[in-house]
RNA sequence: GGUGGGGUGGCCGAGAGGCGAGGCAGCGGCCUGCAAAGCCGUAUACGCGGGUUCGAAUCCCGUCCCCACCUCCA
């Protein structure tokens, strides 16, 4: 009946109660704009497109916050190599030259910005820095000492530190004790004298020697930088208050990340979050993809292989708790689910409305698609709903029955829309031809088709499957219909 | 060592005590001049060994294996 999501820290399924009436609040954990996106950045971010798209049919107003990260160790240590000599030859070499640290976040956000845009992930409504958030973390801060919950460090190196033995909640988000912990060898003698516990970290950083002078802001504990964490709490907390409705983020962010985030807010009094909802990985053979593996397959191979409407529909067609496994032959499956799904919507819209969509008016989702997305966004299950209206549609046009393709295209359209893989909707385009293009397009293939036509009626099958293959050669597809040839331009 | 999550038919991927989700691929059929698309049909699937039950992929016990996090990670 109503929204069921599995919160991280309760490790349960819960009924999803809003703190206000009809209002949410979600954040969730963009990019450290430090390089180029993977595809788990892009599932993390539809994932959340997809709970953001659901609340709001159900009648929700959302406001969505995502942060940039564009502050940290690897964006300045990847500004300082392009400052070093490299052979242009190395792949590893600097794209861009002598970068400054934020010319680099800046750049890397674009390219992200542009990755989300063109699979479909609505932007957030706010989508805040944390460069330009020192201030609230000043104050956050400030409040965490004042609480007893922080200190700068003893040996004048600018650090402020949380402390984690202060808080006696510290890793209840992922269900650890402090003490049963791995100890990070190398992390104790750095930090001798400097920090109370080795699992104290950084609120603040001090600006150390060879860093860019750019990178440091005043603070009452000296010159520096914000450490990673803080960032999130300061601006989850500006733009949608001390408690809201829910955080989300990949898995791998649970700890430290999240846990420290939850920490520092809660040990300064707040709320902080209601839910707490994580994504699983994109696998490749079974193994989170990552850099060091070297198993990455980028957003930009994945599109360069396939459109973008089916690599959202691959990134989003598992539930989003699900390790989502890439294989060669992933993209492909995709593409033909999503052809299945348009096929039976051009072919209904044509037999409808005479192909012309205008005044058309999309249906109420069904009620096991609802069901489905209700429960913890269970995706598979609501595109199996998608896949039986489809046959239904099908099934009615096979039959010319008019009322039930109406009323299985008005299904198609409403959940497609919800999942946003509608393949007509305006965002998919359609192959990338312009309307000019796509009429001089349409007179020649039609003059193709009906040259066909009358070699079919005088049974020259010969001449028929001649003028079908050249037009197959183009990329164009024909299919004899009970109304005729019709044309499509292949995906391939 | 600690904490989570898994092992489902050729592949992907839901389900969680009782009519074999869905997609992709395959096979047979219908339709078609032939195709394509579509529809219909088609599978002794639940890591292994025990147990509970009228009935277990689903519960219990044991066991093997995998993944993630505990250091930067969506």
């Amino acid at each position: 009946m109503s929204l069921r999501i599995y919160d991280t820290a309760a490790a349960e399924v819960r009924t999803f109660v809003p703190l206000q009436p009809g209002k949410v609040g979600l954040y969730y954990c963009g990019a450290t704009v430090q390089g180029d996106p993977h595809v788990g950045h892009i599932r993390s971010g539809i994932a959340f497109d997809q709970l953001t798209r659901w609340l709001r049919y159900s009648g929700y107003e959302v406001t969505v916050v995502r942060n940039v990260t564009d502050i940290d160790d690897k964006i300045l240590a990847k500004s300082a190599a392009s400052y070093e000599p490299f052979d242009p030859q190395d792949p590893d070499a600097p794209a861009v030259p002598n970068e400054p640290w934020w010319a680099l976040a800046y750049r890397y956000e674009q390219v992200f910005q542009r990755a989300y845009d063109l699979l479909g992930v609505q932007r957030p409504t706010y989508e805040p820095r944390a460069t330009g958030h020192i201030p609230e973390m000043h104050q956050l801060i400030q409040l965490l000492i004042d609480r007893g919950h922080a200190y700068p460090a003893a040996d004048g190196s600018g650090d402020v530190y949380f402390d984690v033995r202060s808080w006696d909640k510290y890793g209840s988000l992922t269900r650890q004790k402090i003490e049963d912990m791995q100890a990070a060898p190398d992390v104790e003698p750095e930090f001798a004298g400097r920090k109370k516990d080795p699992r104290d970290f950084a609120l603040w950083k001090g600006h150390k020697e060879g860093e860019p002078a750019t990178a440091a802001w005043p603070s009452p504990w000296g010159t520096g930088r914000p450490g990673w964490h803080l960032e999130c709490s300061a601006m989850a907390t500006k733009y949608l208050g001390t408690g809201f409705d829910i955080h989300g983020g990949g898995l791998d962010l649970r700890f430290p990340h999240h846990e420290n985030e939850m920490a520092q807010s809660q040990a300064a009094g707040h709320d902080f979050a209601g839910y707490w909802m994580h994504n699983g990985m994109v696998t490749f053979e079974g193994e989170k993809m990552s850099k060091s593996v070297g198993n990455i397959v980028t957003p930009a191979e994945m599109l360069q292989v396939a459109e973008p409407l089916v690599v959202r529909y691959y990134l989003g067609k598992a539930q989003y708790r699900s390790a989502l496994d890439y294989n060669p032959g992933s993209l492909a499956e995709a593409a033909a689910a999503v052809e299945r799904i348009e096929g039976f919507m051009q072919r209904a819209l044509k037999f409808v409305f005479g192909g012309d969509d205008y005044g058309f008016v999309a249906g109420e989702v069904p009620e096991d698609f609802r069901a489905a997305m209700d429960d913890d966004l269970n995706v598979p299950q609501a595109l199996a709903a998608v896949h039986e209206a489809v046959r239904r549609g099908n099934t009615a046009l096979g039959s010319q029955d008019k009322d039930a393709v109406r009323e299985a295209l008005r299904e198609v359209w409403a959940m497609t829309d919800v999942l946003f893989i509608n393949p007509l909707d305006e965002h998919w385009g359609k192959g990338g031809a312009g309307e000019a293009e796509y009429r001089a397009l349409d007179t020649l293939v039609r003059a193709q088709l009906e040259e066909r036509r009358a070699a079919r009626e005088a049974r020259d099958w010969a001449r028929a499957d001649a003028i079908r293959n050249t037009l197959a050669e183009a990329g164009i597809l024909v299919e004899d219909t009970a109304d005729g040839a019709a044309w499509t331009l292949g995906s391939r």
